[in-house]
DNA sequence: GAACGAGTTTTTC
DNA sequence: GCAGCGAAAAACTCGTTC
């Protein structure tokens, strides 16, 4: 169709409805035809099953949205009178927490994996070229997005676009050089820098502009010339009062440009003001859709206007983050060490139902899983199979197991019934995720048999033995022992039992110092005898518990209750009494009162397992609920603002 | 009501 | 010449159990 006729309809112009993500802005695309990409999009896409599956998702947001629609419409004038209010209350909480102290700067590589290609074969430069294959593009350069080819196009729609694009084969190896130089330089200005990605990275700068006597704007320009001199790359770079401000600003210069926000209210709220949302991390394509949609908001400011319907629709946290976002408010705070909270692996191949190929893949995938979490030293003890038919149906399928496991042999185990139980079944992509991780900060295998606190109250199966065969102390024995403030009491071996949450804040400073002030107390002597169970020599002994207040290790030392023996017969702690050759018995009543202890502490303070630093940062979360809220999302910078709770209200008339 | 498991959805590059 | 749309992670829901 020619680009000057005019029709009236859909019909006329059917890709119009077709939802890409392919047309939203994104750096370099300015110029970029968008109707005509929409077009080609849609007409390479159309009648397979993949369109079919857009068209049944896509029809089933503008059912929700048109539920949506229909509860504000029912919503009576007093109904909008008290979500004014409610939201009028929610804005001045959320604007007196406003933080304009700190200096972030978001610095994102322009186009990367590209860029690092170019750098290894400079006969790319000047031409469009791509990183990826003819199925998926993992990013493009400048002159290819000038075609509107981009980062998540499959490849062969890119060539369609741009005839002469060039391709090169992902090549992660490198990547993760370059990208290891950049953070060398980020080190340098804010040694507790967020890495967001390979290529992106948040720095607060504040005390680097006080030691340098220099502005935020300086520092950026430092940061990327230090960059391209270490690297040869170019960076962009955004500097504001927040993350999430700061986010926004990179993009805006981009390529190889910064952006400065002052941080002054007026600054922060001129600039927030006509943002399109979709601008604002954690806010995809669908949130955009039924934002826009179902209320009418295209800008941040939106947010703060239609702020009783924002109360009225969405749930608490929802609301809360879109007021935020209508503030230009982000995190400001350095988040603690995040721990990941899951691994997987997925691959797609050419749809197939026989199950001899189908089981031989799931095979690959568990080794390949294997290795990834053997590399980085975890073991998980749920296993979820994700599936997706020759449809593009997903499916998930998962399992919780007693055992932490990480062994291919295991995963495959678990991950054949799994899959088995969905035959007959035609696929185009398996999966493997692993998560209830056991993590151990060092990085070293945490003996897949201990088991978490939950599998402890399910099985109470006590047989977990360390590498060497050897029964050893875990940090949940080393958190008891740091409860129980008794200098008197002689804590022998036990069992461990261990929850990623346990190790958060040990260092292996702290726990070589625990475990020598172990040794010590296993040494001195006792007239009475706790948790024996096994007499294999451990490096982990038990020490004078005296000293315990000293380490590093969170501790509720309000709770000083003697776990023991007495005379080698009866718990000290309820009474119960259990001969010394009830091996097995006495070791599950331990681990039971261990268990208990364990849990009291978890639904109790949340400092017990944080050194001072993120004690402090705790206390500073968990002020108020709305804060605990905002401190949970700031530390992944509102990047992930799932849908679902958009639906919270409304999934009820489905 | 808290905790947990299973499943789904969203976002990002 | 033809057909053809990824991978990883996290957050949140609902239902169940205790």
């Amino acid at each position: 169709m020619a680009k000057d006729e005019t029709p009236t309809s859909d019909d006329a112009r059917p890709w119009q409805s077709y939802h890409t993500v392919y047309t939203n802005a994104k750096a370099g695309m300015d110029g970029v035809d968008k109707e005509k990409v929409q077009r080609i999009v849609y007409e390479m896409s159309q009648g397979s099953k993949y369109f079919e599956n857009e068209e049944r998702k896509e029809a089933f947001i503008r059912q929700k949205i048109e539920n949506m629609r229909a509860r504000c419409a029912k919503l009576s004038a007093e109904d909008i009178s008290h979500f004014q209010m409610v939201a009028e209350k929610r804005i001045l909480e959320l604007e007196a927490a406003r933080n304009l102290s700190r200096i972030w700067i978001h610095v994102d590589m322009d186009a990367f994996y590209a860029a690092v290609e170019t750098l290894s074969n400079p006969s790319l430069k000047g031409k469009p070229m791509a990183v990826g294959s003819m199925s998926m593009i993992s990013t493009a350069n400048y002159e290819a997005r000038k075609f509107g080819v981009r980062a998540a196009m499959p490849g062969f729609i890119a060539r369609k676009l741009c005839p002469e694009l060039i391709f090169a084969p992902t090549d992660f190896k490198k990547y993760n050089y370059y990208s290891d130089l950049t953070r060398k330089v980020f080190q340098k200005y804010d040694p507790n820098f967020m890495a967001a990605s390979l290529d992106e990275a948040y720095l607060d700068v504040t005390e680097a502009c006080k030691e340098k006597g220099i502005t935020g704007e300086e520092i950026a320009e430092e940061i990327r010339a230090n960059i391209f001199e270490e690297t040869g790359l170019t960076c962009s770079a955004g500097v504001a009062a927040n993350r999430l401000l700061a986010k926004v600003c990179s993009d805006i210069n981009k390529p190889n440009g910064q952006f400065v926000l002052p941080n002054n209210r007026v600054a922060v709220m001129t600039f927030i003001s006509s943002l399109p949302i979709r601008k604002i991390g954690g806010i995809g394509k669908v949130t955009e859709h039924i934002l826009r949609d179902a209320l009418g908001i295209n800008t941040c400011e939106e947010m703060l206007q239609k702020g009783n319907y924002i109360c009225a629709l969405f749930s608490q946290s929802t609301a809360e983050f879109f007021l935020s976002v209508g503030l230009g408010l982000g995190g400001t705070d350095t988040p603690e060490v995040r721990l990941r909270k899951s691994i997987s692996n997925e691959r797609t191949f050419s749809a197939t139902g026989d199950e001899t190929l189908l089981y031989r893949k799931l095979e690959e995938l568990s080794e390949m899983l294997s290795a990834d979490m053997q590399k980085e030293g975890l073991c998980g003890r749920t296993l979820t199979l994700k599936l997706k038919t020759v449809a593009f149906e997903l499916r998930t399928r998962a399992v919780s197991l007693q055992k932490h496991i990480c062994s291919s042999e295991d995963i495959l185990k678990h991950a054949s019934k799994l899959l088995k139980a969905e035959f007959p079944i035609s696929l185009r992509l398996i999966g493997l995720r692993i998560s209830h991780l056991n993590i151990e900060r060092d990085g070293a295998l945490l003996d897949p048999t201990q088991k978490t606190l939950t599998n402890f109250f399910v099985s109470g199966d006590t047989s977990s033995k360390d590498v060497d065969g050897q029964r050893s102390f875990g940090l949940d024995t080393i958190n008891f022992l740091m409860n129980n403030d008794n200098s008197d009491s002689f804590i022998g071996e036990h069992e461990t039992h261990h929850t990623h949450s346990d190790v958060d804040d040990n260092d292996n400073s702290t726990l070589s110092s625990i475990a020598a002030q172990m040794e010590k107390f296993h040494n001195s002597s006792s007239d009475v005898t706790a948790y024996k169970v096994e007499g294999t020599s451990c490096p982990n002994s038990v020490t004078n518990g005296a000293n315990f207040l000293e380490a590093e290790v969170g501790s509720s030392m309000g709770q000083r209750e003697l776990f023991l023996w007495v005379n080698d017969y009866k718990c000290s702690l309820c009474g119960i009494e259990m001969p010394p050759d009830f091996v097995e018995e006495r070791q599950e009543h331990c681990d039971f009162h261990l268990a208990e202890k364990l849990q009291k502490e978890e639904s109790g303070s949340g400092f017990r397992n944080s050194t001072p630093k993120h004690r402090a940062e705790q206390k500073d979360q968990i002020s108020s609920p709305s804060q605990r809220k905002k401190g949970r999302m700031s530390s992944k910078e509102g990047r992930h603002i799932p849908i679902d709770v958009f639906f919270v209200k409304s999934n009820q008339n489905f």
